[in-house]
DNA sequence: GAGCATACATACATGTATGTAGGTTTCCAG
DNA sequence: CTGGAAACCTACATACATGTATGTATGCTC
């Protein structure tokens, strides 16, 4: 019997399918992160997330297009928890750092290095998965190469190499960090802002946070 | 005829064989930075050598004692190449920055990629080249972590996280940048030292190089 | 230069992972 | 409660890369 009788009676069919999609998405993030693209195979995924390799091809149309969806769920993930952050910041250096701190919070989910492992393995490659990945990095390193101006101009940010050459080591600093520490809090939060600072030439003094 | 009568007449054999281990291993090398392990194919790599896969399965036992062999390749230049500068250093602090600048200008190669590719896929794995490159890691993780214990102790670093993870960040910071910045110098040199003065807590003031 | 070993090439067998097709269960509608 | 469409599973076909086995050429020794 619905509950509720309105137009939608809690379809039980939908909400199904969906929990299956998202613990495939989970389970192929996760996969991504420790073994890679190649090194992936589709049965252990489908089986880490309870079901088997048929319900994964129901659901996506192949290897291929669950790694496009896992990019697509962590590019948007990343933007709502961590971008966020920078918003209404007193100041760019502000909002850097809090990226900084956000990202490193953010990379204590073992779904982490799904972005690393598939940067490296098809950046710069002619594939759907490479260009996906290139774009997503592109917007991400514009909007960080602006913050960085931004902070020049206002002065919270000393000058330095180009933004963009500042804004890609930064947050190939920042990959690296989190990737070295692998979530192991609370050092690799303070460790992500040392490398920020540095990169960014911001004051290295001690007592910048403790937020 | 052999020019010098003594007991090696300059035998031309084993330089041949030398000759395309050499190229195979160069070969490999750049395969591994740009395609990983799995999906790295040995017909490709012995075509980019100039050989057939017939050659490297002379050389080399199979695609794992390759990449081992690539592994004590890099490890063993790595470490004369840029290990060394550590050495004769006034400062530990300064040995790092050595270390790190050194480090850059050994990532321009394109052979840069190949450990960190390797280490993505096989670290932590219960696998000959996970153990290896995580042996070779350790050690010198253990090398960095106390050459930051010594410059805390002698004043040239000051305190922070505790020094292996320290290491462990900066270290990763460093892989890193290098990794975005491919080699674009002469901002990689910088940047590389800037995070490394990030993480290590080094006055980040501006007039520390130009060596 | 005959005999031999090493360096290298070609051809085949095996394993493994993807993708697809055909069946079975679960859920909702009338 | 019965038809039907989903979600899901099992079985098969295909592709591809590794590794091995066999063949050829080049260089060394006597």
């Amino acid at each position: 019997m619905t509950p509720a009788a309105a137009k939608r009676p809690r379809s039980t069919q939908a909400e199904r399918s969906a929990r299956s999609r998202s613990a495939l998405l989970e389970a192929a993030a996760r996969g991504l992160s420790r073994h890679g693209y190649a090194n992936l195979v589709l049965e252990d995924v489908a089986r880490d997330a309870g079901y088997t390799r048929g319900a994964l091809y129901h659901q996506f149309k192949g290897k291929e297009d669950l790694a496009l969806a896992v990019l697509e769920w962590v590019d948007e993930t990343w933007w709502s928890e961590v971008g966020a952050l920078a918003e209404g910041q007193p100041s760019a250096a502000a909002g850097l750092r809090a990226l900084a701190r956000g990202h490193a919070v953010y990379c204590r989910r073992d779904i982490a290095g799904a972005m690393m492992t598939l940067r490296i393995e098809f950046s710069g490659k002619d594939h759907p998965v490479g260009r996906t990945i290139d774009g997503n990095v592109k917007i991400l390193l514009k909007y960080c190469a602006q913050l960085i101006e931004a902070g020049r101009t206002e002065g919270s940010i000393p000058p330095g190499p180009p933004a963009i050459e500042a804004a890609s080591a930064w947050l190939g600093a920042m990959e690296g960090v989190v990737m070295a520490l692998a979530g192991r809090a609370p050092h690799d939060e303070e460790l992500v802002a040392r490398a920020t600072a540095g990169v960014l030439g911001l004051d290295g003094s001690l007592a910048q946070q403790q937020e």
